[in-house]
DNA sequence: TATCCACTGGGCAATGTGGCCAGTGAATGA
DNA sequence: TCATTCACTGGCCACATTGCCCAGTGGATA
């Protein structure tokens, strides 16, 4: 479940390099080929590393704007609403919060205008309450997670 | 910057199977290697793909805990607080947006009373007036891509 | 002391890679 | 109408990497 020094290198190094094959891992990290190949193994049964899907820019696709909504749902229809935001596509996460909202789903869509189409889409279901959604200006941090991995792996080995 | 029918099959595949090689690209969709070679490298010089990085668990790492927080800053003292957060591994994203806040940050935790020491970081800095933060309870539609994509390369192609 | 475990460093056949090329067919423009 | 451009095909090559195997080593544990 933790990891230790090398696993972190191992992953800060795939991070940067990530089409790099496990001969060059291991010439790079100064051990034997069949170290990194175990490691990696253990990592991905682990469930540390999930996988290395591409990852893809919804902005170059065409969907440039990004909103945060946050949705207040009518006692018991939760199942509902999951069911009905998981078939829309411009919902790219969905999360059950604690708090003053009870959802609150990231979207994106093709401009400021076609937003409304996307929230009409997201709220067109009975029980939901209310939705107040935050646009997205700038990301100065994108989602990131090799300083994370730096800490976990400086404790544990 | 759009994709056709065939760009969105090969991120659907690479996302199915991430470490799959071109050549067996090329036989599953039917078209030549060198077809597939050259639609890779333009969609990742499109930025339609921004790479393959490893999907990192933090749960796995050991901060089974997220929450959203929605950040209040003091006029002018953005710039500080943005580079303040980016030095905190704990905190996976930062998006400044319109609405009643400024900031939303998703941030991760060893537990709830370690989510406290993280918040206490997080605010830990002139120009943070106020910060409403909302633990995620469950994620019922994990942060995902495919959708979008083969919504837009119906579009397209 | 005996056992376990991760790691090393090597060998092997099979496969994939990057690079290259000539030919084809559709779309574009003069 | 003809010439050009472009993406794609299908084939070739040398080379590197992969997956798999093995025996040996050193540290930790029972």
């Amino acid at each position: 479940m933790a990891i230790d020094h090398l696993d972190g290198r191992i992953i800060v190094l795939l991070a940067r390099e990530p089409r790099i094959g496990v001969l060059e891992m291991s010439r790079r990290l100064g051990v034997a080929r069949g170290t990194v190949q175990a490691r990696m193994d253990r990592l991905q049964s682990n469930g540390v590393v999930r996988g290395f899907g591409p990852e893809v820019d919804p902005a170059a696709l065409g969907y440039p704007v990004t909103a945060f909504a946050t949705l207040q749902i009518r006692q018991g229809q939760g199942a509902g609403v999951r069911a009905h935001l998981a078939t829309v596509p411009e919902v790219l996460e969905l999360h059950t919060t604690t708090g003053t909202g009870d959802m609150l789903c990231r979207l994106v869509a093709r401009s400021n205008a076609d937003l409304q189409r996307v929230i009409d889409r997201v709220v067109g279901i009975e029980g939901i309450v209310r939705a107040s959604t935050a646009i997205v200006m700038e990301n100065p941090v994108p989602l990131r997670i090799i300083p994370l991995v730096e800490q976990a792996a400086e404790e544990e080995g």
